[in-house]
DNA sequence: GCGTCTTCGTTTGTATGTTAAACTATATGC
DNA sequence: GCATATAGTTTAACATACAAACGAAGACGC
């Protein structure tokens, strides 16, 4: 439901939108911003002095001259503060911390030791508190220091209560991750699914106001922006396309559901796909460098590369029906299947503008660069603080 | 993008939420407003004596004491002006006149003559014409008049620009609807998808931020509200769930894709089904009564009970898609299958609650009436100028 | 090199809106 | 009947965006 406004919310809101501005289109001087936005110059001025006093924003000099005096442009502070983002995966964890304009200034990857069942919950707390202080450690100094931390998990988490319901290989009882981490730290603490996170950088890099981010790893999973928000559910759980069955009849998932997409379009089903086509090595097993592995197996093998457009087929298949039911105008896969992309890709396209509808079948499909998800983690604190405007309920 | 806020546009915004809260929870005292929006009493006054005077609003006498002065209720004055909605089905179309507070005034059904093929895009438009001129005459008097008329098409629009690219049996070259029907109107014309309409409607009732209304009839469409508002993609093309793929390897679809959801659950499905049980009468055949005479045939014959129980099967794997890809609190099912949901109810629920994640199980299912699409129609005048806020950009 | 014009940005005054507080009106209850 | 509570209005104060005048700084023609 929409919120009143007030004066101070009018401010507040106007000056989101400007410091968005600077962020996505700058530099720029005070004059432009007035008219990408709309409000007048004495207003972005008075808006412009506040942020450059918070140092968020700042002078980096004269621009060129229009035929008449130079104007000041401004830009990102992006040194004025630090984020940390952690992406939690199965097998290991990689936090990094990014200065305001996403820039890495340091990263740390970190094994899980228990592939298979053996991390508690307040182990993984442990090793988050380790990281998030190793990160802060490396913050160089700065007016605002550390803005905030976000938290990319590949199970099933509430963003709005920051308690997490699902982990893959860890039991969960009642777990408020945001409350028990906030007692270690003293700056705001944010978690949210990966697909989402993942969704979430890519939308803050091209600013397409609909999109889905297809996250392949072991199974899948999908974070979607609408209307420049991340759509998150009425329980926060939205997204689970994974789940959804293509084979209503199919072999049965471990979610319940029968068919399931990532059934037939994750790391587990490349792995069937390989063993169809011939004897492959024990070493090619669930493990973070399977898909490296079979990569370079396929430059020399034509059954491993059809065993990836095969995979390719079923995950344009997937991609289609989320083209076909919600329209995005941009579709990006990320997650550790991405980098196997040549050998996939085109079977996708083919796939989808076989199968999606009407305009559906020009979509916009592109492939994410690893660090997508933890930098997306990264950009939560600064899309709730710095540019967080109350009326973006997302 | 977020837009910018001038007082001008505060004060618009605050009065479409007061609006709001009346038209939702009236009726209500100003004091009672003031709590519910948090905003100042005196503001609260100040907003509702202006749509008093634009007579949107009445005072309705006074409600009960709570200790102290009675307080004078308020609600919407449903019948300050009339909307037009219209339904447009491939058998028939059905225009009604309905007041403020949605309240059906007058209604006319009207049979399309051509069922296969034959109606060309000029012949709709004066049939639109005429049926909305009929309504028009049927309008009490009223200190607004006809505020609008929103039109429901069981294909591809774009409600932004008012164009029609897919109708089924008609011929689309270039039509943009909203702007040929306003040549004959003076009120503004709104044009959407029935399905949308379906879910706004629902919207407009239950108040529930995320909804997915799945309209069953020949094929199915689907509506999508997210965080209260009609989701409608980078197209306009959004919710064609419809044709989603349940079975990868599946029957061509008329759309090009294989194994569609509407294949094996809309009227066409229920025909085959009913044809796989026994033989069934020549009079079964597509067409605007096929399901109550369905309906009406299965009270004593079990093989039509299967016939029902398996596409209730097959609705539930659609829907358990949708709930776990969207996580909306409500899903409803329209059209004309709804009549028809104690024959299959059961069944969705049952396949839902085996297949859809976690509290996707528990997701509220209900059935819409006859007239939620026509009425979703009609109120999209309502919703776009007097409700309308300029933020809520859908 | 000088004056004029253009553009950039600030300053000042005004309009509009919300809010808080005082005030009026009207009810309850002892 | 009087104290008290609630409903709604009036008034003044405050915040903000805006428009217009103003000042600053460069471009350009002569």
């Amino acid at each position: 439901m929409a919120k009143t406004v007030d004066a101070a919310t009018m401010r507040q809101i106007n000056k989101g939108y400007v410091t968005e501005i600077i962020y996505n289109q700058g530099p720029l001087s005070r004059m432009e911003i007035s008219q990408v936005t709309g409000l007048n110059k004495a207003t972005v001025s008075s808006l412009v002095d506040e942020l450059i006093a918070e140092q968020f924003v700042q002078e980096i000099g004269l621009g060129a001259s229009n035929g008449g005096r130079k104007p000041v442009m401004l830009k990102i502070n992006a040194s004025a503060g630090f984020c940390i983002g952690v992406d939690v995966q199965i097998t290991h964890m990689k936090t990094i911390l990014a200065d305001l304009s996403g820039g890495i200034v340091y990263q740390h990857m970190r094994p899980i030791a228990a592939i298979h069942g053996l991390l508690s919950q307040s182990e993984l707390e442990e090793l988050l508190v380790e990281e998030i202080q190793r990160a802060i450690q490396q913050a160089p100094p700065s007016c605002h220091g550390i803005l905030g931390a976000g938290i990319a998990l590949p199970g099933i988490v509430n963003y709005r209560t920051g308690s997490v319901f699902y982990l893959p290989n860890i039991e969960i009882r009642d777990w408020n991750l945001t409350d028990s981490l906030s007692k270690s730290f003293s700056f705001p603490i944010f978690v949210d699914n990966d697909g989402n996170c993942g969704a979430w950088s890519i939308y803050r890099e091209r600013h397409q106001q609909n999109l889905v981010f297809v996250n392949v790893g072991i199974g899948i999973g999908t974070g979607i922006v609408v209307n420049g928000h991340l759509y998150r559910g009425q329980d926060g759980i939205a997204g689970e396309f994974g789940h959804t069955s293509i084979a209503a009849m199919g072999a049965v998932c471990a979610c319940g559901n029968y068919g399931c997409w990532e059934q037939y379009a994750s790391e587990q089903a490349l792995l069937r796909y390989l063993r169809e086509v011939e004897e492959i090595p024990a070493s090619l097993e669930l493990s973070p460098n399977l898909v490296s592995l079979a990569v370079d197996k396929a430059a020399t093998s034509p059954g491993y590369q059809r065993a990836f457009r095969t995979l390719g087929q079923y995950l344009g298949i997937g991609i289609a029906n989320i083209v076909n039911s919600l329209n995005p105008g941009l579709v990006v896969i990320g997650g550790t299947m991405a980098q196997a992309a040549p050998l996939f890709l085109p079977e996708v396209q083919y796939v989808i503008r076989h199968r999606a509808m009407a305009s559906n079948k020009q979509v916009c499909l592109t492939v994410a660069n690893a660090d997508a998800i933890v930098l997306g983690a990264a950009q939560l604190p600064i899309s709730n603080t710095l540019l967080h405007s109350p009326l973006a309920e997302s």
